[in-house]
DNA sequence: TTGTATGCGTTATCAA
DNA sequence: TTGATAACGCATACAA
């Protein structure tokens, strides 16, 4: 594989004139320029991205850090690589599952400079651990977090989840149930913190149907179907953690001649395709543009640039299920 | 950021030395061991990557191209990228959005040794194009091909496609539609084959539909939910591109009171997490198993082994929606 | 067990 | 407009 020497030695030039022809520098004679393209051609040269990367410490590769694969992070992940491959940028993708072990991979990849950046959508290892990977890159998330050194495109879901309470509410159910999502996270703590101030607020018996926390999946919502099917004193709506789990108990529900909404109502979070399937209620964020921040966000701490970012806002989809 | 030779200066040993204790090797005395980690720790030192790589022109990373994020691909993808990282490797994602310019990145790539390997799942360039890039580097694919360059993990429908239609017959449906994925696909040609072969033999009338082809969207998939309800003379099943289209046609019938599979049969393709929450029947296919054999296939060329692969085999889901 | 010297393929500084 | 040469950070063949 020919380097920039053959290419040089054949040329009759020095490497230096070699490779300000490979960056179109303007300082170079054309007919020299247009003698040394020859030889590459030739040669079917080819610049070795390694030896580029070590002498500019770069690589353009930003790495995504994820849990798992959802489609809402399917969104965000799909909406990041357009925006990244528009700027000459690649993305990599480390599917943790959850083990702190998978993102330190990661972590230490942009260390050892193979990653330019990272984003960190959500994440395994505890948040100090993350930070004091900033040391060695710019890092950005997803989930809420206060911290300078940790930028995030979080949006605060106190305020969508209460008007998803309300919107229930304004449609007559009483006994609502709420399911959380990932007890660790952030947002399990806003959208608890706005159940419980809406109860107070409206006047709502609080009721005695257990706690259900880390529901994320499909399957998850199908058992809980099972479960509402079990009760006397049931809910008479579930708020979802996501999509998924409002999928799962609409389809075992009306399934099993269970009236979605009449019997239930069900409210869905995300958005997602599978909401838009089953004609499901849901909270609409805009992940796309989320994503688009997440990159402005590296990109202006990554060439210092100042690019202003996206405004973010809720909105609530009503559909057939409430 | 401290450097191989800032270590042996300090440790007082030469940059051979630091580089045996760093790869672990045994010929080095063990109090000079301890001493050199000991300066590296005070000096939190970090290897560089890029340098390892130009220097052992290994990066072990390897990307995946795709066109787009349907179920059935995150499934490959998510099932690649955890065997590919038990084994020591990352991977870098490509969404080409069919455009022959994206997927040239990630080749440019592999030719720049940025990559070490390719998987190809949906292809935008010609066949020959990504073969010429062989030379470069291993590449797999997912899509059915005939080369010696450019080994696959395809499984060949016509049997999967024949298979179905029998069932569809079986189950009493005469006039059945057949809705094929992407054109340029030898998929499609496949299930076309069959198809026609499959009318032949059982002796069905030709219908008149119009040739479906390109439908792989759960949008799709509802257009033709509402061709089929202005038709006069309709199929009275559909065998689907994929469960996406499956999906959006038996979404939208049901809603509008078309009993799925009294009045249409409808049939996916995949056995994604659709087809199970929605019900349908459809064809599975190992996806997981074809991910590991991907990467063996790579893992084989790239340190010259020989692992075995999986053997791989279609499975009809029968569910209520024929 | 350790050290010396060289190469991996570029970029960039400086001088010519 | 060009060239010589020193980095970039590490691995390794060879000598000691």
């Amino acid at each position: 594989m020919a380097n920039i020497q053959d290419i040089a030695r054949l040329a009759g030039v020095s490497t230096a004139t070699v490779s300000r022809v490979l960056n179109s520098k303007k300082n170079v004679n054309d007919t020299t320029r247009k003698r040394v393209l020859e030889i590459m051609k030739q040669l079917d040269y080819v610049p070795n991205a390694n030896a580029i990367s070590l002498k500019k410490g770069e690589t353009h590769l930003i790495g995504i850090i994820t849990i798992a694969f959802s489609p809402i992070i399917v969104n965000f992940v799909r909406a990041f690589t357009m925006i990244a491959e528009k700027n000459g940028f690649t993305i990599s993708l480390f599917i943790t599952n959850g083990q702190p072990e998978r993102e330190l991979i990661a972590l230490e990849m942009l260390k050892r400079k193979q990653l330019d950046a990272l984003v960190c959508l959500i994440r395994s290892n505890e948040w100090n651990v993350i930070e004091s990977y900033t040391h060695y890159g710019p890092i950005v998330t997803w989930q809420r977090l206060h911290s300078e050194k940790l930028p995030s495109v979080f949006m605060d879901q106190f305020q969508a989840y209460w008007n998803g309470l309300e919107h229930l509410y304004n449609k007559g159910y009483r006994k609502i149930l709420s399911i959380y999502p990932m007890s660790v996270g952030l947002n399990t703590k806003e959208r608890f913190r706005a159940h419980t101030k809406f109860f107070k607020q409206y006047g709502l018996a609080e009721t005695n149907f257990p706690h259900f926390e880390d529901k994320i999946s499909v399957h998850e919502g199908e058992e809980i179907a099972e479960w509402w099917m079990q009760q006397q004193d049931r809910p008479d709506a579930i708020f979802c953690a996501n999509d998924e789990v409002a999928s799962g108990i609409t389809t075992v529900l009306r399934r099993s001649g269970v009236s979605v909404p009449g019997d239930l109502g069900v409210m869905g979070f995300d958005n997602s395709i599978l909401a838009h399937l089953l004609d499901l209620t849901t909270i609409h964020y805009p992940i796309d543009q989320q994503a688009e921040n997440a990159f402005i966000i590296l990109q202006n701490q990554l060439i210092k640039s100042n690019c202003n970012l996206h405004s973010l806002e809720y909105q609530l989809i009503e559909r057939s299920s409430t």
